[in-house]
DNA sequence: ATAAAATCAGTAACAATTACTATTTCTATT
DNA sequence: AATAGAAATAGTAATTGTTACTGATTTTAT
C-alpha cells in the first residue's frame, strides 16, 4: 500500500474524531465541504474505504442500508434507536464468548461476530 | 390488511420454502421466473417485502448490502462464509441474555439485538 | 355475473455507492 | 530546487438494489 498524504483524507479523519454519533458518507461530506467547498463526493468515499480498509475507522454497516462511520475502532457495540435513528456506543463488555457458543455442534469455523442492539436511546426514552 | 391471493406469491413462498440457503430477490426473480416467465422483478420485490412483513418470511440484512430471505421464520442465527459468501443456519440456544447485559449501564431502553457470525462454512472448512 | 379492490407487468425513478477520466498534488530522487 | 512517476483529486457517468407509478388483469365477496 502506497499511500500519499493528502488534506482531504485529513480532513475526513479529523471530522471523524469530533463525532461521538456515527455520520453517514453524506454526513461527512456535508461538513468536510465546510473546509474544502470543492471536494467530491467520490472522494468522500473513496477516502472513507481506504480509512476504513487500513483499520484507521470503523464502517458500520447497520440494518437501515447505508453505511455509518465511526472513529472509534475499538471493539464496542452499537445501540440503533428506531425512534430517532440514532447510533450511540454501548458500555458493555465483550461479548466473544457467543462466538465459542456458535461453534458448539457446528463443522464450520466461525471466527467472530457482529451484533447490534435495537431500542430507544436515553433522549428519545426520556421524552416518553 | 386485505389480502388477495395470487399464483405470483404463492410460488414465490413456495420457491424461499425448498431453500436452506437464503436468496435474494433477484435470485427468488431468477427461479420464478421458470415459473412465470413474465413476472416482474417488481412483483418479487412487493411480496417479499409484503410476506415480511406479515411475518410468513424473514428478511436478513446482513452486512453485504443486499436483503436475503428466508422461509425459516423461527428465531435462529446464521454464519456468513468469508469465502463463498453462503448463508447457512446455526444450532445454537437463542441469546436473548445478551439484550439485559446491553441494558446494563444505559439510560436508554434496549429491546432486541441482531446477531451473525462469519467465518468460514461446512464445505469451505472442509476444503482447505 | 359483476364490480370493487388487490395484484399484476412493465417501466421509470430513486438513493447509495462505485467507476472513469483528465487534471492536480505529493514525494522520492536526483 | 527541479522533476518525474505515482497517487489523489474533482467532476461526472454508470451501476446496483430497491421502490414508486400506471394502466391492464385477477381475484373474490356479493
Amino acid at each position: 500500500m502506497n499511500l500519499k498524504h493528502s488534506k482531504q483524507r485529513d480532513s475526513i479523519k479529523e471530522f471523524l474524531a469530533t463525532r461521538v454519533d456515527h455520520p453517514t458518507a453524506d454526513t461527512v461530506y456535508m461538513n468536510v465541504r465546510q473546509t474544502f467547498p470543492n471536494i467530491s463526493l467520490g472522494t468522500v468515499y473513496r477516502n472513507l474505504t481506504l480509512l476504513a480498509d487500513i483499520g484507521e475507522i470503523a464502517r458500520l454497516r447497520l440494518s437501515d442500508g447505508v453505511d455509518h462511520f465511526d472513529a472509534d475502532t475499538s471493539p464496542h457495540y452499537h445501540l440503533i434507536c428506531s425512534e430517532c435513528g440514532g447510533v450511540v456506543d454501548l458500555k458493555m463488555d465483550n461479548l466473544d464468548f457467543i462466538t465459542e457458543m456458535a461453534q458448539k455442534n457446528f463443522g464450520g469455523t466461525i471466527e467472530g461476530h457482529t451484533t447490534y442492539f435495537y431500542g430507544h436511546c436515553n433522549n428519545c426514552t426520556r421524552k416518553n
